[in-house]
DNA sequence: CCCAATCAGCTAATCGTTTAAATTTTGGTT
DNA sequence: AACCAAAATTTAAACGATTAGCTGATTGGG
């Protein structure tokens, strides 16, 4: 079933079907009617391979995911997918399968990034896709490797560090602060910080942000109140063991871990030192997972939204692609998170 | 940078250079060298488009899921990537985003058989995919659906009802059997049960192997033990609510959650009545989603193989593509599961 | 009534591959 | 040196759309 067959049926040339197809050009009502009516009885949909091939669009968009299973990516892709349902684009998934070799050797890194160029390369050349949206945890410098891709590329929740890239990413260090304010207003003085992997820029953000919103407060961070985690349950849970044992006597009354897997490490500890969350001890962690509705006591937290990040970025790349939007010459968004306040931070009066 | 241009760089014609790619017939040592070095030179890399209009063939994959972010989902996906790594298949990802309407009337289900349909059509007739590996979560007969779609389908996770589509799912009775065993090898006896919705097969399946072990270690199963849950934690707490309440004296020892949010509901339940999991009353789940590793204490639960799921789907789409292999002709294939021990089952020494 | 402008519709070239069929080369036999 | 089958190579026709450019027909102003 070709254009041909319509062109044949409907006593017209192929040219004309083309032309009621796309509408392209002005073609007489009846004419036109009359073609409508041979694709409708006929079921006829046009070949994308053929339009592809004469036009160079493929209305497709490459999705290069560092990893499916990370926490944030199908969330991404959930918000990415409703967005291209109004559209006419389609999705080609690629997952570079990261986690497997995370914790792997420099070279093997190194090896990843020339995944990651020759993913890139593959939908640029190979599959042809129109765009690429790279949904990544990590900010990576990938200026080298997005080289000679002359398509719009737009960076879902991490950082790009090239200028050719646009990124949607998240509120961080606002939030962050907003965070601290909340568990400052409870009335905490003595606060605690797990923070993630130091060198990493969310990191890096999540602290500014609470140290802005202690000094605005008029308190002072405590430097031997600050340990470094890695993001993983177990380093949380190692922090607040160090707290918990250098300084016996001034306890923190709250800790600020900077996700939730480290804060449900640093409750594990807590309470194996026979103390009570959040009577005892406060914490708050960041990300919102499913976990920290089910632990006990329930975890107060900040909540990303994933869902909206992937739609801005949909939304964004095919905007660059036709030209004309708000985010058509973007190069950096940021959207908002929020809080979500739960059972982990108690009321506190003492001086 | 075409077919054109490498043939004349080397001296040869367009017909050898498809040759040396695709090696489909012999070609003189020292011309195919030729060929090869000016296509590494160039960089050179087929236009897979216009290679697809003249075989018929896109190496693409359609994969058509019912929600990414239904818990198996993206799991699977990551099972089916890694497969595909080593084959020239690539995968154009459909998205139904089921859940978002999940729970309404029921013409907005029928509404949804249209849309799986719909997003068949296209896959076929528009994207022109090689074949479909549809992941679904509820069985459902899309026999109706996939008329027309003369390509390999298969299923995963769920099953068709359709003799046309291959299915990939997991072992359910099995090994619903086996966790009955251990929990009566335990030395339980009065043994409740939670189901999921109770006319769903994974439901009735999980059912049949519980009862075949009761049965087979010469217990039975007390029917006023069995309620019907809905596979979500607030039913998993209303039906151990009941029992909790039905029968003050005689409280079943343990009770078998068919999934594990379920559990983690009536392990609120039994809490919420100052009974300790697992010293007065042991609980296991089903799925090992991650919580389960999270909540206290860790509940023993059956970890369904998903990466394998979709890892064995794109082998068996690949497999029937090809016409070769072990799964080329199988109509349906099940995955083993296993359990998961942790510390929700405790020994129990009374009559 | 004529001419130019506008409009509808058609013809045919084109996109970049693959591959059947035609052609040329090769090398072994006589 | 001539012949011939087999092997290597080339030519050119597809695949199914889009679209530039052409042809006639219609319209309307002078």
């Amino acid at each position: 079933m070709t254009i041909k067959d319509i062109a044949r049926e409907a006593g017209v040339s192929t040219a004309t079907v083309s032309y009621v197809i796309n509408d392209s050009k002005n073609v007489m009502p009846e004419k036109r009617q009359r073609v409508l009516d041979v694709i409708a009885k006929t079921g006829y949909q046009p070949n994308r391979v053929a339009k592809s091939l004469r036009t160079k669009k493929t209305s497709i968009i490459g999705v290069l995911a560092e990893d499916i299973l990370a926490f944030p990516t199908a969330r991404i892709i959930n918000g990415i997918s409703e967005y291209m349902e109004q559209t006419d684009y389609h999705i080609l998934l690629s997952d570079l399968r990261m986690m497997d070799s995370l914790f792997n050797r420099y070279d093997q890194i190194v090896h990843q990034k020339d995944k990651i160029s020759e993913a890139l390369s593959f939908l640029n050349f190979g599959a042809k896709v129109d765009a690429v949206i790279y949904v990544g945890m990590f900010d990576r410098d990938i200026s080298g490797v997005i080289t000679g891709v002359n398509k719009p590329i737009v960076v879902a929740y991490s950082t790009s560090g090239d200028e050719h890239a646009c990124s949607v990413t998240y509120e961080n260090e606002a939030i962050s602060a907003q965070l601290a304010n909340h568990v400052i207003d409870a009335g905490h003085k003595r606060i605690a910080v797990i923070t993630g992997l130091a060198h990493t820029a969310p990191a890096q953000m999540r602290l500014k942000g609470i140290q802005a919103a202690i000094q605005e407060a008029g308190l002072s961070l405590d430097s031997a109140l600050v340990k470094n985690g890695d993001w993983e349950r177990a380093s949380g849970y190692a922090c607040m063991m160090e707290l918990l044992e250098q300084e016996r006597g001034v306890l923190p009354t709250a800790v600020l871990a900077m996700n939730d897997l480290m804060a449900i490490g640093a409750m594990d500890a807590i309470r194996g030192a026979n103390l009570r969350v959040p009577e005892d001890i406060s914490v708050v962690g960041f990300d919102n997972r499913e976990v920290s509705d089910f632990v006990f006591p329930k975890l107060t937290t900040v909540e990303i939204d994933l869902k909206a990040i992937g739609f801005t970025a949909a939304q964004a790349v095919t905007q660059k692609l036709s030209g004309a939007g708000e985010y058509a010459e973007e190069r950096s968004v940021i959207i908002p998170s929020k809080l979500i306040l739960r059972d982990t931070v108690a009321q506190r009066s003492d001086t």
